[in-house]
DNA sequence: GCGACAG
DNA sequence: ATCTTGTCGC
């Protein structure tokens, strides 16, 4: 059964990978924009329900612009490699209730870093039409590809490489802090990912704010939703 | 049968 | 992702 279902989304993923903007031209300069996308789960008469938070921060001043939320039912079951397939859907919704127009989106999850090349942030890309990151917190094996621990460095970076090309890279953001694992959505380059995402850190989290953000929305709008549904 | 497994 | 208590540390 699960089979049926995998074999269907690699059709759409193949399909949408023909896709192809062949320029990877975004650079930092061209962000003032930058949005993060999170989702919280919660269980509501036999269902699953979600609620879905995407934040829009300036990059210059590390400001939160906007914060919109939507709230559905999640009929897709969570398969490793399918995660997309799972959030994607409420995720768009949310995006066009956004007022303002981010240049680029940060994904919680894989990007590039993914055994099709396809994880939630490249998915994405494709349907919102701007250029994505995806910022995961922990590794989705390929194949049988381990990463490499980067040094106890700030900054500090070892990346994922198969047959010659970079799939992600192993990001330290704090000394004596667990990396995260970062990688392409589309349409912009490994090293301009890893500026961008360094240049969100802040203190609070070893996550770039726009994931950070979003990540705090949406339990704050899962915890009114649960106490008002009770 | 057993282990692995973004969120 | 979520369930869950205390606990160590800045």
């Amino acid at each position: 059964m699960e089979n049926k279902i995998t074999e269907n989304f690699d059709k759409i993923q193949y399909d949408l990978s023909q896709n192809i903007k062949l320029e990877n031209s975004f650079s930092q300069d061209n962000i003032q924009l930058i949005a993060g996308v999170d989702l919280a789960y919660w269980e509501e008469d036999e269902k699953t329900i979600a609620v879905c938070c995407i934040c829009v921060v300036d990059f210059l001043t590390k400001a939160i612009i906007e914060t919109k939320f939507l709230k559905d039912e999640i009929k897709v079951p969570y398969i490793p490699g399918y995660l997309s397939f799972r959030e994607l859907p409420l995720i768009i919704n949310t995006f066009k209730t956004l007022s303002f127009d981010p240049e680029i989106v940060m994904f919680d999850g894989n990007g590039y870093l993914h055994p099709r090349n396809m994880g939630i942030a490249t998915h994405a890309s494709f349907h919102l039409n701007k250029p994505t990151i995806g910022i995961a917190k922990s590794y989705l094996k390929i194949g049988a590809v381990d990463f490499v621990m980067p040094s106890d460095k700030e900054g500090a970076f070892t990346d994922i490489v198969i047959n010659g090309t970079i799939y992600g890279r192993v990001l330290r953001t704090h000394k004596h802090v667990k990396p995260i694992f970062i990688s392409c959505g589309n349409w912009i380059d490994i090293d301009t990912v890893t500026d961008i995402t360094l240049a969100l850190i802040n203190n609070e989290s070893r996550l770039p704010i726009p994931v950070r953000q979003a990540d705090l929305e949406t339990k704050k709008m899962r915890k009114r939703f649960v106490k008002y549904e009770k």
